[in-house]
RNA sequence: GCGCCCGUAGCUCAGUUGGAUAGAGCAUCUGCCUUCUAAGCAGAGGGUCGCAAGUUCGAAUCUUGCCGGGCGCGCCA
């Protein structure tokens, strides 16, 4: 729809400034809920009428002629509904021109070349075990969001913030020292709220071997290593990682805190240091310098987010679980303290996740299940679909029978199967060529609705783009699919008419460069037999 | 107490910069395999959109109050 649509925006808003000496906020064309709407449908009449407060129907009919004169050969025909609602239904000819085109340019048909230079940081789970089911949908979640802006032209980085200089990793390497000692026979105390688990014991078991090693630095690289796998077990990978105690040693922290002092957004008070972020909107002041000398968490992000904006990029975006959605606002803070416009940072929070199913993983007492658990269960495929299939602001519950069932109750097989089903077709034809000039063979409208579904893909990118949220990729990806399998019921591609066979191999192409593209933001192969 | 998320069909959820008859899937019932994979398609039933007021041509969507569920509010990380 991209063709038309911009075109037909433009021809309206044209018209609209002419007549009405008016500019309406885009966007002035939709897609309309029900295919008996047409393609696009318009709203504007009615905007128009509320703002001059005239008759909505008279301004439509007016829109209507307008546009009837300007779109002639592109609009098949243009419908008034009541209220005042403009519907424009576009020529077979146009359609099968745009999926001609999509032939042509496969992806690159879909995609934009915004160019920003984005800093996505997300999982950034404390080194110190194995992730958990929800550091999994933070982590799928921001790889489908960073595939997205990629799509769309952007740089982006993929960041993970090593939180590996507070008290936490020294009580793992406490931990590790205490198994050290079980396994040599030797009397141990385990440390209070001590990590519990079998890697625990793991790390504990290779240290035995070897000589003089400093215990939590060896510690943080195995969790590292472990961390690393996992995401990889899932296709994921960092193109960066940052170290909090790195940027304590090379002074990012000192430097911060004596930029905002020379500023005078630091006092003292009780023996403490504190940030006055209420001069930026935030609840309260925060502690920058403890009582006892130490510095807080705060202080070093302050830091990393001054080091993230020091390497220049339009655009910050952090996922963050619910529990740190009360921090948002004193980060912002410190951003426009450190001089920077505080909509340089988007934070997006991924709610939680839990499991659903009837024993099986449930029966394993004592530990969580993590997500290398899941990986395992279901493998890494689905465990990415499921992870998207809710708003980010939803909470999830990851069902793991109906992820692993074999059926047409599982919406991945559900559409994994037109994949299958056109390779199917695409082996029985033989070899293939797509021919553009057999795309005027197109007649039926089951042929027609799925080149319409096609070409909405378009509008689905812009709407995952805008809001950060994949899931509209899925509804898309279902839609997508019950269009398919339904023209698949009721149309053969494979006929004796030439013309027809050959038109319908462009569509089923079509069809498959969609789907393998959406399938490919989403991080899951797309599959030939099933 | 303050802040955030959620409440839509029996179940799981779409639909929210206000728009057309509130949509899917599951479950229940009825049809369709000599023809490219039936892991599919066609059809039926099923709703006071948590409750109540307000805003207007129009509210599941916005405002206010209430009810119910989840989470967060440290000189923790």
């Amino acid at each position: 729809m991209r063709g038309f649509y911009q075109k037909v925006s433009q021809i309206l808003e044209d018209i609209v400034r002419e007549k009405y000496g008016l500019e309406l906020e885009p966007p002035l064309w939709e897609v309309p809920s029900r295919q008996e709407f047409g393609d696009l449908s318009s709203m504007a009449a009615m905007k128009l009428a509320s703002r001059l407060k005239r008759d909505p129907l008279g301004i439509a009919i007016d829109l209507k002629s307008q546009l009837e004169k300007k779109l002639k050969g592109v609009a098949e025909k243009i419908e008034i509904v009541k209220p005042a609602f403009i519907n424009l239904f576009i020529s077979h000819k146009e359609l099968s021109q745009a999926m001609n085109q999509l032939l042509k340019e496969k992806d690159d048909f879909f995609r934009h070349s915004i160019k920003k230079k984005v800093l996505l940081e997300f999982v950034s789970a404390n080194p110190t075990g194995p992730l958990s089911i929800a550091h999994g949908r933070q982590a799928v979640v921001g790889d489908v969001i960073a595939n997205i802006l990629e799509f769309f032209g952007n740089k982006v980085t993929r960041e993970y913030y090593i939180n590996d200089a507070g008290r936490q990793i020294e009580l793992l390497a406490a931990s590790v020292a205490a198994r050290i000692k079980e396994l040599k026979g030797e009397e141990f105390s385990f440390p209070q709220n001590g990590y519990q688990g079998q890697y625990v014991k793991d790390i504990a078991k290779e240290c035995l071997g070897k000589k003089k090693i400093k215990l939590d630095k060896f510690v943080e690289s195995h969790v590292l290593k472990l961390i690393k796998n996992e995401l990889a077990s899932l296709g994921i990978k960092f193109e960066s990682w940052i170290s909090q105690t790195k940027l304590i040693q090379e002074g990012e922290v000192d430097r911060a805190i004596a930029f905002m002092k020379k500023k005078e957004l630091i006092y003292d008070d009780g023996g403490a240091l504190w940030f006055s972020s209420t001069k930026f909107g935030d609840d309260k002041d925060r502690v920058i310098k403890k009582s006892d000398g130490e510095l807080t968490y705060f202080t070093s992000d302050i830091a990393y987010h001054r080091d993230k904006l020091k390497r220049k990029y339009n655009q910050l975006i952090n996922l963050w679980g619910p529990d740190h959605h009360g921090y948002i606002e004193r980060v912002k803070a410190a951003i426009e303290a450190l001089g920077y416009r505080r909509q340089i940072l988007k934070v997006l929070i991924i709610q939680l996740v839990s499991i659903k199913t009837k024993e099986r993983m449930s029966r394993r007492k004592g530990t969580a299940i993590l997500l290398s658990d899941l990986v395992n269960e279901v493998g890494p495929d689905t465990a990415r679909f499921y992870y998207l299939v809710r708003r980010n602001s939803s909470h999830l519950e990851f069902d793991i029978d109906l992820a692993k069932e074999v059926s047409f109750n599982n919406p991945l097989y559900y559409v994994q199967y037109c994949c299958a089903r056109i390779n199917s077709i695409y082996e029985k034809a033989g070899k293939r060529r797509f021919d553009p000039a057999f795309s005027k063979f197109l007649k039926e409208p089951e042929e027609f609705m799925l080149l319409r579904v096609l070409l909405q893909f378009f509008h689905c990118l812009e709407k995952a783009y805008y809001t950060l949220e994949p899931v509209f990729i899925i509804e898309y990806l279902k839609n997508l699919a019950a269009i398919f399998h339904k023209f698949y019921e009721r149309k053969r591609v494979l006929v004796d008419d030439k013309n027809v066979s050959c038109a319908r191999l462009n569509l089923l192409e079509a069809t498959r460069i969609v789907l393998y593209c959406a399938l490919n933001l989403l991080g899951i192969k797309p599959v030939k037999k099933m």
